[in-house]
DNA sequence: CCATAATTTGACCACCAGTCCAGTTGAGGA
DNA sequence: TCCTCAACTGGACTGGTGGTCAAATTATGG
């Protein structure tokens, strides 16, 4: 199928990269509760109204963000090499897709509270349905026996920002990733 | 020890009930998203400035709200009958805790997600402290080889605001009770 | 070089959490 | 009973937010 029907003025795809440039060095710089879309606009030398017109609203503008950010790990499951891409079994994969979303959300806690905190409703968000679908259909592997479905919503709720945040902070990064690792490994590791 | 040094005037008491009654009420019939300060102090008869004399900000009404709703639970775990206080064995007491404890989110979603929404670091609140000690008690009896103390703050996370709404919403609160159940079962019941 | 549609601007809006102080009121002591 | 004073209350005010919009500008294909 087609690509995308227009392309975007030249001018525009320059503006949309330092948008969201600037919104990543802010977030890193002030974190999710200090940085408004003014903020975003001066330091990205527009204004609030091009921020507007390009992604919609303040929601729109962190997924925006966390969409690009997501997009590696999101081809190396589809179609990497094992354990995260398809050819492992399937608990290897699970455990390798956790580890590696840890990973992707300790590199950036505050877009993603910034993005939780802009998001109505997260649970129904296009982006999430790709990972609830990958864990739920590895957890029906490993687990028949399991609600597969509420359980990978259930599991994915654990690399919430705030609690990520908050073990950065007290310097215990390592310490969160060996338990979500070990809780994930008691899932996938059949206990009868 | 004494109780609280100093007595509350009487018209004081009661704008704190209708306060807190409006809050409660506004919050089920608009959500967390929809309910300013303004409005609760309409709904309670008294002016924005009294709810903030009172409440001192937005958070500390809310968690005000929370710690009303959790005394009961916070009792029964402490001094209550078997299994969810003392007296059963841990990964029991651990279980019923988690049951009920969803229970409580369930009735009061939006309070928790307005909770949320209006506290800055919620894993420095006092609040929670009582949370993750009982259950990090638990856990280390249950497995001692484990890391309770994290582990306790990920299992809590599962009992997420915005995921437990998003199973009410679409008719699966069951499921998740279920799912919550069996992970918190797979992790109380020693696998080796 | 022109026509046109996409893009950009910045003033504007409604709203919100939180502040502040002048005025009111309840409660205990004389 | 009344008086005093600390506690409480009202409501105008501030600073800042996400979001809108019509008019001006500019890139681009022909």
């Amino acid at each position: 199928m087609g690509n995308e029907p227009k392309r975007e003025r030249r001018d525009a795809a320059r503006n949309r990269r330092a948008i969201l440039d600037a919104t990543d060095a802010l977030l890193a710089e002030f974190g999710a509760d200090n940085v408004s879309i003014e903020q975003v606009a001066a330091a990205a030398g527009v204004s609030k109204g091009t921020v507007f017109h390009r992604f919609g609203s303040k929601a729109g503008l962190m997924r925006a963000l966390v969409v690009e950010r997501a997009h590696a790990l999101r081809d190396a499951v589809v179609g990497g090499p094992p354990p995260l891409g398809p050819g492992a079994p399937a608990a290897e994969r699970l455990l390798a897709y956790f580890d590696e979303m840890f990973r992707l959300v300790v590199d950036n806690v505050e877009l993603m509270i910034a993005y939780d905190k802009a998001t109505d409703d997260p649970h129904t968000e296009a982006i999430h349905a790709f990972w609830y679908g990958h864990i739920a259909s590895l957890l029906a592997e490993i687990r028949p026996d399991s609600d597969a479905e509420v359980l990978a919503r259930v599991l994915l709720s654990t690399l919430n920002g705030d609690l990520v945040l908050h073990h950065i902070r007290t310097g215990q990064t390592e310490r969160l990733a060996g338990a979500i690792h070990g809780l994930v490994e008691s899932v996938a590791t059949r206990p009868d």
